[in-house]
DNA sequence: GCTGTTGTTGTACGATCGTCCAACAAGCTT
DNA sequence: AAGCTTGTTGGACGATCGTACAACAACAGC
């Protein structure tokens, strides 16, 4: 039944890091509307427009796909919070207090958003690559904050630490208005965050 | 090559109550062994010594079984953090510190248990059921905490968003240290707590 | 010991999964 | 315009999924 149009192309080349580019924006989709047990290569290579057997050429595996998906968000995310704390000014504190307010912002406290991640967490455990991967966002992320709260004045002894205190609030804290969003809202989340900071800094 | 034994039964009933406990037993196991992806039913009856029809039996489908087995492990994990506290004697301030010093003992801070949170997270976006199970499961855990950090003298317009606060850090302390267990130690994210604890109460 | 109840088994079923690969065609090169 | 490269298709394949159900057997009551 296929209508013999003239010359209507049956599908368009496109350049490979765009293919690769798109199948891991329709990934994001499908986890972010399906949930993990309903992301299935079929399923993404429907929304991506393009047929299953594409998946297979250009990733080892759903699994690395998954892989690339949550590297390709995680850096979205993180250049959201870049911009934030840059169109904050040069003030330390001001960037610091932008970097926990955009952290709950709509775009990033979003429960589809949390969907790539937790496909992404339920790989760690079995998967070495995986749990790499996770360890060195983690590390990156870390090394930008003790960054801020250095210019913020914070001892180069207790950066580490205070690192990783801001970023489990502020992830614990992400986390919980992802799962029940009516719990508690994003400003009292960023006003706790923000509250956190003053006993670090003061 | 069935021993033709003169009566060994081939199986055993059970009360009902008793075999609902051993696939939810079961359950758990798996999805620490194999995480959410892996935890199909015939593995999980395979683990409970039992015919894969027995879970249809007992449960109305696996999502059911799961949320049953979150059920099940979140009060195991409620009743050790009570015992803490238990333990602790009557001093307000030793009892939020043991507190937060068990969420992140060897048995509370486990990746395996991380399994189970994370398959019941990937099902509370799209199921409304579960979701409001996570509700009721943080909304008692954190009337618990307020009750302790009153006890420490918080003011009780200021309970909540403290509670908020301290399940949050804890939380996201947890989760790091269960993804990735090498970055920080269960001892580092204790002092992180309690230090915490000290800006609210004094 | 016999019988009735019912907890349990084991399999069949259709659906869907991830992967693979030979054939096809889009678009650049000549 | 013809040929060539290769990105893309689409279905085949075996494995595995969740579920349902008729037959079976363990155990209590008689």
């Amino acid at each position: 039944m296929k209508a013999p149009s003239p010359h209507q192309p049956a599908f368009r080349r496109i350049e490979p890091d765009a293919r690769r580019l798109g199948l891991i924006e329709a990934c994001a989709r499908v986890l972010a509307r399906a949930g993990a047990a309903g992301s299935s290569v079929r399923a993404i290579a429907l929304e991506a427009g393009v047929s299953p057997g594409l998946v297979s050429h250009y990733f080892s595996g759903i699994e690395a796909l998954v892989g690339a998906t949550y590297e390709h968000i995680e850096a979205a995310v993180a250049e959201t919070l870049d911009r934030a704390v840059a169109d904050a000014g040069p003030e330390p504190r001001a960037r610091l207090d932008a970097f926990v307010t955009a952290s709950f912002a709509p775009a990033i406290a979003d429960p589809q958003l949390l969907a790539t991640w937790i496909a992404f967490w339920s790989l760690v455990t079995a998967r070495p690559a995986i749990a790499a991967q996770h360890d060195e966002q983690y590390s990156g992320s870390r090394a930008r904050l003790e960054a801020l709260l250095g210019d913020c004045g914070v001892p180069k002894n207790e950066q580490r630490r205070a690192a990783i205190a801001v970023t489990a609030l502020v992830d614990g804290l992400w986390l919980e208005l992802c799962l029940s969003p009516g719990c508690f809202s994003a400003e009292e989340a960023g006003d706790i965050a923000r509250r956190f900071l003053d006993t670090l800094i003061s």
